[in-house]
DNA sequence: TACTTCTGTCATCCC
DNA sequence: GGGGGATGACAGAAG
């Protein structure tokens, strides 16, 4: 076409100004690479137009790749950020293949321009192994504001746990005869009896038959006495108060009601049903890290009230082992192992009722050690989890500043290389000496490594042909 | 008094 | 098939 300007032609109006290709072709290459490494893209430096070309082309070529990994890894990074789960952010081969591209891509001013202290941030908080270690005045090496707000509501019950591992059991029945209590009572067996008439669970001898709904407190009642009207059992001994134990050693010295097992196995029904026994001191754990004065204090109220509780559960297994005439601890029964427990039973010559009454302290026993592990085990997962949520948001974090950075690296690549492209066609005039118009005419790089001045509207069809034979090459 | 937390216990599943 | 561990659900105690 009439309007194609071929390069030839303004050869003689750029050797004005530019040197001959022929004399500075390694001076050429030279430039490239420093232009490359620098990114000043000079008009008055000693390059041909074919060469400014060629890095223009170039340039663009791989403005628009690294445009594109950039949006590819963010979009990745982000959604692996926000999906996954416990990546570990220093495994990112995404972010370091971002930053090596675009320094490869950049000169190194954009190259400094880009590095970030992602890694350095990832690093600086490793997943450092503190999960059995949540006492309050141990996290304060959490920096994360939100790591540590996470932190602090679990790390109150992981000291619990850990301390209530770390911490002895308390054995607080000593010389317990709690058979006499009804007795001292007042209460005749014949009421004994009837008080203690109760459907028994699985193995005749539980307390919770009726779930937690129906108590078992003579104990407690001590005090305010036995109506002839309560009779049935479970509509009274309501509230199985931790420390009635206590009462209840008070009023043990009496003899075992031994003559009538009826009347034995009922009264076990009676002893109290408070599930905290064998708590430990530190079990107040809700209390946040930082306010560790709250927390002792809470611990030691805890520790009260479970120092009078503590016993009293236990001492109701213990109690109603020691009504059957059980020779054996709760703690002997529930830690020996499956051997020795089944011959124990098999040398004591026992009833089905002290059978029955050994299984069930030992069931409960072994699931309450169950229940705490499961809990423990519970609040680490918890614990893991936030501590994951905390990771990624810092990596999310870091991946948008990357982004941004990026993004300003390469507005300003834009600039310098459209600030090149109009000072190559300043510099560029037709075969009648006018200027070349920007807006009409593009520069054009063939696949034979030619490049032309052509019009915009055949530049696009070129295009079009060029990606056909691309895809037809594919 | 309602709510939360902690704990024990039971039922159930799984190994 | 029984025993034991794990766990969800529930209830009571206490703050």
């Amino acid at each position: 076409m009439a309007e194609d300007v071929d390069l030839k032609a303004c050869q003689g109006a750029l050797d004005d100004c530019c040197p001959p290709r022929g004399e500075h072709q390694l001076e050429l290459q030279e430039e490239e690479k420093d232009i490359n490494q620098s990114n000043s893209h000079h008009v008055d430096s000693p390059l041909s137009l074919e060469g400014y070309l060629q890095l223009l082309s170039s340039q663009v070529e791989n403005m628009l790749e690294v445009n594109e990994k950039i949006q590819v890894n963010f979009l990745e990074d982000t959604q692996v950020a926000t999906s996954s789960g416990g990546q570990d952010p220093s495994s990112s081969h995404d972010n370091i293949n971002l930053t090596q591209t675009l320094q490869n891509s950049f000169s190194p001013p954009d190259a400094i321009l880009l590095r970030t202290d992602y890694h350095t941030q990832l690093n600086s908080k490793p997943r450092h192994l503190q999960r059995q270690e949540f006492f309050p005045q141990s996290s304060s090496d959490v920096t994360n504001p939100e790591s540590l707000f996470h932190g602090a509501n679990l790390a109150g019950l992981f000291s619990a746990a850990d301390l209530r591992n770390l911490t002895a059991h308390d054995d607080n029945f000593g010389d317990i005869k709690l058979m006499s209590l009804a007795l001292e009572e007042g209460f005749g067996p014949v009421e004994v009896s009837q008080i203690y008439e109760e459907p028994c669970s699985d193995s005749g001898l539980s307390l919770s038959s009726h779930h937690s709904t129906t108590s078992y407190s003579v104990c407690c009642e001590d005090s305010v006495g036995y109506s002839s009207g309560v009779k049935s059992a479970p509509s009274y001994g309501l509230g199985a108060v931790g420390g009635h134990c206590q009462e209840n050693i008070k009023h043990s010295h009496g003899a075992y009601p031994g003559d009538a097992e009826c009347s034995t196995e009922a009264m076990l029904q009676q002893f109290l049903h408070n599930h905290t026994y064998n708590q430990m001191p530190t079990q107040a754990a809700s209390t946040p890290e930082h306010h560790q004065q709250t927390w002792m204090k809470k611990s030691n109220e805890v520790k009260d009230r479970c120092h009078n509780s503590t016993a009293t559960n236990r001492c109701r297994d213990e109690c109603r082992a020691k009504a059957l005439r059980i020779p054996f601890s709760v703690d002997e029964i529930v830690s020996m192992s499956v051997d020795s427990f089944n011959t124990m039973l098999a040398k004591n010559q026992l009833t089905e009722t002290q059978i029955s009454l050994l299984r069930d302290i030992r069931r409960r026993g072994k699931n309450k050690v169950a229940a705490q592990k499961c809990r423990k085990r519970k609040l680490n997962a918890i614990l893991n989890l936030e501590e994951d949520v905390c990771n990624l948001q810092t990596q999310k974090e870091s991946l948008k500043k990357e982004h941004s950075q990026c993004s300003k690296s390469i507005n300003q690549i834009k600039q310098k290389l459209n600030n090149l492209y109009h000072d190559i066609f300043s510099r560029l005039r037709d075969d009648q000496g006018r200027p070349v118009n920007p807006c009409q005419y593009v520069i054009h790089c063939n696949s034979n490594g030619g490049i032309f001045i052509i019009p915009k509207h055949l530049a696009k069809s070129e295009q079009k042909q060029d990606k056909r034979a691309e895809a037809k090459v594919r």
